[in-house]
DNA sequence: ATTCTTATTGCGAACGATTCGCAACAACTA
DNA sequence: TAGTTGTTGCGAATCGTTCGCAATAAGAAT
């Protein structure tokens, strides 16, 4: 597969190895494209191989992260900290209240925040963290 | 001072006691309306009052969070939980790469975001979680 | 293939922030 | 002023994450 061939050259480059905890964890984030978190991810990798410790796959975040491969977020402060793979394009989560169901949006928003900051007060928007609870459109009809 | 009486309205609505910890920490958020980690928060109420325990501090926190009159943040997956006066209006926060200030800043931006969701995607937002990393108009300037 | 170098692992201990249980204490009430 | 009970300080417990270290294994060289 390709994909695994990519992460393969990016880690030689830097003088890193392709071992197997990173490359389970690598599959975990590339099938469920979701936010994970720390212990979802664990259990996950557990699935292919139960020996790979909880040490690693940390190890292995932090080195993808590095390598801007994911990205770590939170989606709340009381939740801990999740992780997904890194877009390249602008975009924002919303959470709903009800189901649960996180969405990723892509679109002008974040552009358009970012313009809004710099002609209108000058600060040069770089890493923009847009996280908006409330109710989604199918439980909002669903309810009530 | 109004403040302090209405706090202890507010809390003795509830079956709850005005005392010397949750006094503190009201003041001190009251005092520094910026963002505060506990730590932060701690370090000032000794000042006033050394004996005055962290559990306390939290739980003074938490009992303000229920209350809204306190809210909980975070400006970074890094950075510990921060606490500040619970704004009834939106605003959003400006977080600068280079001088570390934070800005709060309220206006139209928050509202604006609100009703993009609303017309476009049917998702009623609720709260609207905004920080912006960058750098800010003063350091851009007085840089380079 | 075999050997060598050293990045990486698993393990368990350490860590920092937050929470908890509990007996002593103090804020409000009558 | 005494009684009721919400609150405190204290220390232990918890949770997620990080660290140190000896053993292991990935990739390069032969």
């Amino acid at each position: 597969m390709s994909k695994e061939k990519g992460l393969a050259e990016l880690l030689r480059d830097r003088g890193n190895r392709l071992t197997e905890p990173r490359l389970r964890v690598w599959e975990v984030l590339n099938r469920s494209g979701d936010h994970l978190t720390v212990e979802e991810i664990v259990s996950e990798v557990h699935k292919a191989d139960p020996s790979i410790n909880t040490s690693s796959v940390y190890r292995s975040l932090a080195l993808f992260a590095d390598l801007d491969l994911v990205r770590e977020s939170s989606l709340g402060v009381d939740e801990g900290s999740r992780w997904e793979l890194a877009h390249p394009d602008d975009h924002f989560h919303l959470v709903c209240r009800i189901c649960g169901t996180v969405d990723h949006h892509e679109g002008d928003l974040v552009g358009q925040i970012r313009e809004h900051l710099a002609v209108g007060h000058g600060f040069a928007a770089e890493e923009i963290d847009l996280v908006v609870t409330g109710v989604c459109a199918r439980c909002a009809t669903g309810e009530a």
